[in-house]
DNA sequence: CCATGATCTGACTGCGAATGCAAGTCAGAT
DNA sequence: ATCTGACTTGCATTCGCAGTCAGATCATGG
C-alpha cells in the first residue's frame, strides 16, 4: 500500500486537547475499528474490548466526533427549525417545546431564524449544506422550495401552514372547527353584528382564522361586519380597537386572530374608549396564552395544543428519515373552546 | 498508487439527489480543487472558471457540504446554546435573539435543553461531540464541566450565571445597582416593612437578585421581614401572595425576584385578598415583561437589557474562538429602572 | 528572445470515524 | 482429532472538501 494512513503507530497523538480514536485505540491496545464499535450501539465488541476502550476513552477525555461521524453516515442527528419572528413572539414556548421533543428522539436542533415568512429562500442553501436530517418549518416555504428539498431527499414538515405546492406534510389547528364552535357561543350569547382583527396581511395563520369566523357565521345568516388588520401584538389590538369600534353601528362583539391581540383590544375598551367587556362588546381571542386566563382578562378563546402539535411535527419528520412513512401527512389538531368573562353567556 | 480515487473520471455520479464538488467539477470541465476554491472567499480562481463553476453548481442545485468542510477546517459555524426551562419559560425572547445574532455572525444555534439547571453535564458529551465552535450557557456549569471544556479549547460564555471555578467570562446584569435604585425609590414612598417573594430555592438568578435586595434595604437601615419561594410563574406567586401576607404585621411592600410572579401578587391582592396595590401594599418586580406596563398592572419594575446581553454574549464567545480575546472578561449590563404605578410615588 | 514574477490549476493527501471483508479465535459437535 | 459456526478483530477504504505543492500559463521588462 502506499499511504501508511491507518497504522496506528504513525499516527501523531492529537494536538489540542481533542483525541481521537486512534488516540485511544492506541492506549487501549486495539485498533481504531474496535474504539469505533465500542462506541456505537450493537456494534461487534467483546465486553473485555468494550471496557479497555471505555477506560481509555475516559483517560483522554475522548468524546466520538459527530462531524466525521455524519459524513459517513450520512445522518447529521440534526434537525433543522424554520422560525419567524412572528412565530416566536406569538408562541415563545415552541422553540423549547421542538428542542425537547427533537432531543427525546437522540437528535439536535438547528435553528433557523427569519426576519419575515416570505424570507424563507434566504435559508434553503444553509438547510442543504448543514446536512440537517429533516426540517420543521414554522415558515411558509414556495413549492420552489419544498421542490428542491424533496430532489435533496430533505424530509419537511410544515408547521401551521396550508403547504404550497408539491405534496409535503404538515400539521396544524383545525381552526374550523374550532371557530364554529366558538361563533355557535357567541350567537347564542346574543351576537349579531361581529368584526375581525385579524393579523398582519400575509399571516398564513390569521387567513385561516378569518375565513374560518366568516364560514362560521355563515352558518347563522351573519358576516362580519368590518376587517381591521394589526400586528399580532398587544399594542397594534389596542389601537386598532379605536378603528374597530367607530361610527355609529358599533359591533357586539370583536373576533380577534390571537389572543395578544385581543387583550390589546380589552385595554382599549376599558382604558381608552369607556365601554365594558363583554357588557358594551364581547371579545374573543385565539391561542389561549397564560394572560386570557389571569382574572383581569378572563379572555375567552380557542386553546391551540402547541404541545400536541410540536411533538406530532417531530414525530412526522423522524418517520420520513427513517423512511417509515413515504406519503405524506395531514395532521390537524383540534383547537378547544375556553369560554371565559370576556364573552356573554346565553341568552334566556 | 493503488486507489485512483481522486482521479475525476473514476467517480461514479452522486446518487440520492446529492451531488459533490466532484459533480462540479466534472460539468464544469475543471478539477475539485478549483470547485473548492471558488466556493470559498478569497480562493486562488480565475474569474472565467468561477463562472463555469457557479453555472455547473447552480445547474446541480449543488450546496458545499459544511460537514466535510467543518471536518477538515475544524470549525462547525455552530455555536451551542444552553437552555433550560426556566430560562426559557421567563425569557422566552431569548432564544429568539441568540439566534439572531449567532446568525448574523454567519453560525447556527445548536441548542440544548436542560429539564434543570443543574443537569447540565447530561449535554456535556454531546456538546463536545458536536463540535460547537463555542457555547453560550444560560444554565449553570460546574467547576468541572467548564475545566472540561477549557481542556478542549471550547470556549463558554456563561448567560446570567456567576461562574463556579475556572476563569470563564459571563455576561449578567447589575442586580446590585439596580435593586439599590429601586429601595431608594421604594423608601421615599414610604417602605418601612419589606418582604421577598423568591424564585426556586436553586436559582442562581433570584439568589443574587435576593442578596441584592438585602444589601439595598440595609442602606436605609432596613431589612427583609420576610422571605418565601415561589416558582418564578404567575401562578405561584398568585399562591404565594397569602404567605406573604398573612399575620399581623403585614409588609407595606413585596419585591419580587420577576415580573410573573409579581403579577400573580398583584392579582392575589385585588381578586383573593381584596388589598388594594399600591394603597395597602407596593409590588415591584424584576425584568421588565410586556405584560408589566399593561394599564391592568402598571407594575414598577427592573428592565433587564435581554437583547443587549445577548448581543454582547454572542459577542464574546466570537472573540474567543477567533482568539482576539485570551483573557476572560465579564460585563455586567445596568438594569433601568420603570417606575410605574404598583408603588407608592414620594410622600411629601 | 529569454528571464522573472504573478497568477492559476490540478493531483494528492488528510480531517476522524464507520464498515465490508477476510482472517483469527474458540466452543461445541462429530 | 477435525469440522462447523458464532463471535471478534484488524486492515483498508470511504465519506466530501480544503489546503499544500509542484507545475502551467501569461504578461512584462531587460
Amino acid at each position: 500500500m502506499t499511504a501508511q494512513s491507518s497504522n496506528l503507530a504513525d499516527r501523531p497523538a492529537a494536538a489540542g486537547g481533542r483525541s481521537t480514536s486512534y488516540d485511544v485505540a492506541r492506549l487501549a491496545g486495539v485498533s481504531q475499528s474496535a474504539v469505533s464499535r465500542a462506541f456505537r450501539e450493537g456494534g461487534s465488541v467483546s465486553e473485555s474490548t468494550r471496557l479497555k476502550v471505555q477506560t481509555a476513552a475516559r483517560q483522554l477525555g475522548y468524546a466520538p466526533n459527530n462531524i466525521a461521524r455524519s459524513l459517513i453516515t450520512r445522518r447529521s442527528r440534526m434537525l433543522g427549525v424554520l422560525v419567524t419572528e412572528t412565530t416566536t413572539r406569538n408562541y415563545p414556548e415552541i422553540l423549547f417545546h421542538l428542542g425537547q421533543e427533537i432531543q427525546a428522539a437522540g437528535s439536535r436542533m438547528l435553528v433557523f431564524t427569519l426576519p419575515s415568512d416570505e424570507d424563507s429562500a434566504s435559508v434553503l442553501g444553509d438547510l442543504l449544506a448543514y446536512h440537517v436530517d429533516g426540517v420543521v418549518a414554522g415558515a411558509s416555504m414556495s413549492g420552489d422550495m419544498l421542490e428542491v428539498c424533496q430532489r435533496h431527499r430533505l424530509p419537511v414538515v410544515l408547521y401551521n401552514r396550508v403547504p404550497r405546492g408539491p405534496s409535503t406534510s404538515a400539521v396544524g389547528c383545525d381552526h374550523a372547527t374550532g371557530m364554529k364552535d366558538l361563533c355557535a357561543h357567541l350567537f347564542a350569547g346574543g351576537m349579531r353584528r361581529a368584526s375581525f382583527l385579524a393579523g398582519p396581511g400575509s399571516a398564513p395563520v390569521s387567513m385561516d382564522r378569518q375565513a374560518a369566523a366568516a364560514a362560521a357565521l355563515a352558518g347563522h345568516g351573519l358576516e362580519l361586519s368590518r376587517i381591521v388588520h394589526a400586528d399580532y401584538s398587544y399594542e397594534g389590538g389596542r389601537a386598532a380597537a379605536a378603528l374597530l369600534l367607530a361610527g355609529s353601528t358599533r359591533p357586539d362583539t370583536i373576533i380577534c386572530a390571537n389572543d395578544s391581540m385581543a387583550l390589546g383590544v380589552i385595554d382599549a375598551c376599558r382604558y381608552d374608549l369607556g365601554l365594558r367587556v363583554p357588557g358594551d362588546v364581547a371579545v374573543t381571542g385565539f391561542d389561549d396564552i397564560p394572560q386570557a386566563g389571569w382574572p383581569s382578562y378572563s379572555l375567552t378563546t380557542l386553546r391551540q395544543p402547541v404541545r400536541d402539535m410540536t411533538r406530532a411535527a417531530v414525530r412526522m419528520v423522524l418517520e420520513h428519515i427513517a423512511g417509515e412513512a413515504i406519503a405524506m401527512e395531514r395532521r390537524l389538531m383540534p383547537a378547544g373552546l375556553a369560554i371565559r368573562g370576556s364573552t356573554r353567556a346565553m341568552t334566556l
